[in-house]
DNA sequence: ACCAGGGAGTAGACATTGTCTACGGTGATT
DNA sequence: AATCACCGTAGACAATGTCTACTCCCTGGT
């Protein structure tokens, strides 16, 4: 049941659901205790302040995203298959749950929220995704490097740096799509609910390209 | 004189000293009014909401950061280093500016503050950025095809969707590290007032071989 | 010269928010 | 059965964004 769960879940949940249908500006402590049906100061007991309460919900974003990798990952064969859909599962996320992609990645809850139940801190949620980005990137190479051996790929830095440098690239991606200048720039239809449009998958390939090399060389 | 100047400029100029030496969390409409020396209600006679008020802010901010950019640009003689110091100055931008990079990139700003006084959203305010590093691109290809014709370059994208990749790029790469998690990733210094540390350099220059291909080929 | 009119800014009310503190009640332990 | 920690409530408080009524001053017309 849910009414099993502690409050502290619930509220996690509520806010989850409500970031998920009302945007991340609805996220007030008030509105979440309304919605959990407890009153406004009963969040307090398990969250200090209304940012770790934040916190505590973006951080299930991290774990959603995580699952969505995990899932995307399990069903591809080739590394570079894999990392295709890993970056088209990280995009699409961004455009799916946008509030819960803004709120992720709020400057403000950073520090103010402390540590979680498990002493980590927000930003360390992202840890693993790029340490399955590394290890893909590191497959990806090996693999090149049996095809042609020798070959200078088009990129000489070490995995963890190209790692970086396609997340970042993949993150920025996200957050100007759904920002509205790409599609400005791009000229792709207005940021409106459209389907992806296949701009922002071209896109996202010539990014693969750019990092890993092109897929046939 | 300061006080010559109408309170719709000095109510921006004070937006920005703020945001610039404490933060854009500061950014409350009755702080700024206070900090103009008026009462909480006049700038509603220029702005009709607090996020117009902001979206103005940011719009000094893109101003800021096109003159950089031309700054930095004026100086090279090759594309391919107007292409790095535009780089430079872009995440540099982020880390030095990091609250007025914020507000120029929130979400909840984008639309609500309706129109500019010149009729423009902010959104629009990017496409100069862009156009110039579309720009920048083109002439970087044609210099290289120049030195190698006929050479398949690293990207047989064209010059718009390298542009908008690169940039987004950068993007990625100023609102990660700004945000510490690529400093985690690389295990650079904590995200402290760090002065750029090279890890960004070699990162950023890493982005600039992967999308136009490697400075000697 | 006088007076109407309107722009510019003030002042107060209002609902809402986040935080803090004091209070009740309920269930387990001794 | 009494105690005590825990969980949630209720109210107060300062601060915020928005709205409306009001005042002041400057300008233009007769």
């Amino acid at each position: 049941m849910d009414s099993e769960s502690s409050l502290r879940e619930r509220l996690i949940d509520v806010g989850v659901d409500l970031v998920a249908s009302e945007g991340s500006a609805s996220l007030g402590l008030r509105e979440i205790a309304r919605r959990a049906g407890v009153s406004h100061g009963a969040p307090r007991r398990y969250f200090p302040t209304h940012h770790s309460l934040l916190s505590a919900i973006a951080r299930r974003g991290f774990e959603d995203l995580g699952a969505r990798f995990a899932a995307a990952i399990a069903d591809m064969a080739s590394p570079r298959a894999q990392l295709q859909a890993a970056a088209g599962v990280y995009v699409g996320y961004a455009l799916e749950c946008r509030g819960m992609f803004e709120l992720m990645f709020r400057h403000d809850l950073l520090d103010s929220e402390k540590y979680a139940s498990d002493g980590s801190r927000l930003r360390e949620a992202t840890l693993p995704l790029f340490d399955h980005i590394v290890d893909l990137v590191a497959r990806c190479r090996a693999e090149r490097e049996v095809a042609h051996p020798g070959g200078a790929g088009a990129s000489a830095s070490p995995p963890p740096v190209t790692a970086a440098a396609l997340w970042s690239n993949l993150h920025g991606i996200a957050q100007l799509w759904t920002w509205g200048s790409l599609q400005l720039a791009l000229d792709a239809e207005p940021p409106g609910v459209a389907p992806h449009g296949d701009q922002l998958d071209r896109l996202v390939k010539a990014v693969l390209d750019a990092h890993l090399g092109p897929v046939n060389a």
